[in-house]
DNA sequence: ACCTGAACACCGTTCAAGT
DNA sequence: ACCTGAACACCGTTCAAGT
């Protein structure tokens, strides 16, 4: 017994994760995390007001994970690939943590109540409009418009393709080429109307 | 008694959009539908295998009228102004219908499990993809990309905002002429890079 | 402070009957 | 065929205690 050594609010996020990405975001409840760790079913609750704020909890240490990766890729990228190089780290993050991804952006987790959740999704979002304003568009709607645009776009492309609407039929070839496109006509579209 | 003259099936699904529009995606029980209803608590067993199956029957149909207001939008547009009305339709239906399109693109609904709704949603893909052909883009590769691309950003957009993550601090002008921008954009280059 | 067991009001799902 | 009540194994959440 006393497995957690007064870290039990970090070993219910560790497994939470795991449980995440092994079972989905359904499946997550706070019974089963107890279960995992070895507390009673109800010493979750020592450290988190209910299940919702757990999973805020988590889905805020994502955006965190996002913002991090995002802003990883953009410093790694060419002065002119910018925006392709950060929209691909945001498909390979929503590709390779799925079910994470799903709970981030997922109904019931409601940001306006989750102050953490809030401005760590909002960080996330900051690399981007800071990548699509280092591409030349002068401060104003415009700008602040074609960031918008451009996290719609990659986030629609991930969030089709996390729900399976998309590429069942592309290969992974496919599928890069497709982003490829996307990304490189958003682009043009962005410094062709912003002139 | 005998609410339902053998179309148990049909109030079921009514009673469902009733609650899901009322109380959220989540909290769409079918004990509380047969409580609505006024039948015991597992006679909707009777017409769908789980509580899945009946969320699908309802998303299926969510997708059915998605695809109507598309092709209704296509074709009362001008010419040259198909895929703004399309796609101003697009995000005009996950606002009117928040929870439903919550539903229809949330997760836990798997598509592959459940062929009608798998077509119903692919038949509303195939509007936007005809729409985005009659831009002038000859068929191929770039065409279909062009096309997921489309349905991308206005499914970004359109989950962004029911998501809340986006237009809390824009009005409903701001929205209208963020719609406008991002869309011009994307069709901007669509057209550029194809050519 | 932190954890526990018992309890309450819910779920989805199954099953043996009833008409 | 269609519906019923009882039952099972789960939930989230609360509460009175225990150390």
């Amino acid at each position: 017994m006393r497995y957690h050594h007064g870290d039990l609010r970090r070993a219910l996020l560790c497994a939470a994760e795991e449980v995440l990405e092994r079972e989905g975001p359904a499946a997550l409840s706070l019974r089963e995390l107890a279960r995992v760790i070895g507390v009673s079913h109800n010493a979750p609750y020592r450290h988190f007001a209910d299940r919702e704020a757990l999973l805020a909890a988590v889905a805020a240490d994502g955006f965190r994970r996002l913002a991090t990766g995002l802003a990883a890729a953009d410093a790694a990228a060419p002065p002119g690939e910018r925006l392709q190089a950060t929209g691909r780290a945001y498909l390979d993050f929503a590709r390779t943590h799925r079910a994470l991804y799903l709970l981030m952006f997922g109904p019931g987790l409601r940001k306006s109540a989750h102050a953490e959740l809030r401005d760590a999704a909002r960080a996330a979002f900051d690399v981007l409009r800071d990548v699509v304003a280092s591409a030349g568009i002068p401060p104003g709607p415009r700008a602040r418009h074609g960031a918008i645009g451009a996290w719609a776009l990659v986030h629609g492309l991930a969030h089709l393709t996390a729900d399976g609407q998309i590429a069942e039929d592309l290969g992974a070839d496919g599928h890069a080429m497709l982003i490829a496109d996307v990304l490189e006509s958003y682009a043009t579209g962005l410094c062709a109307t912003a002139g």
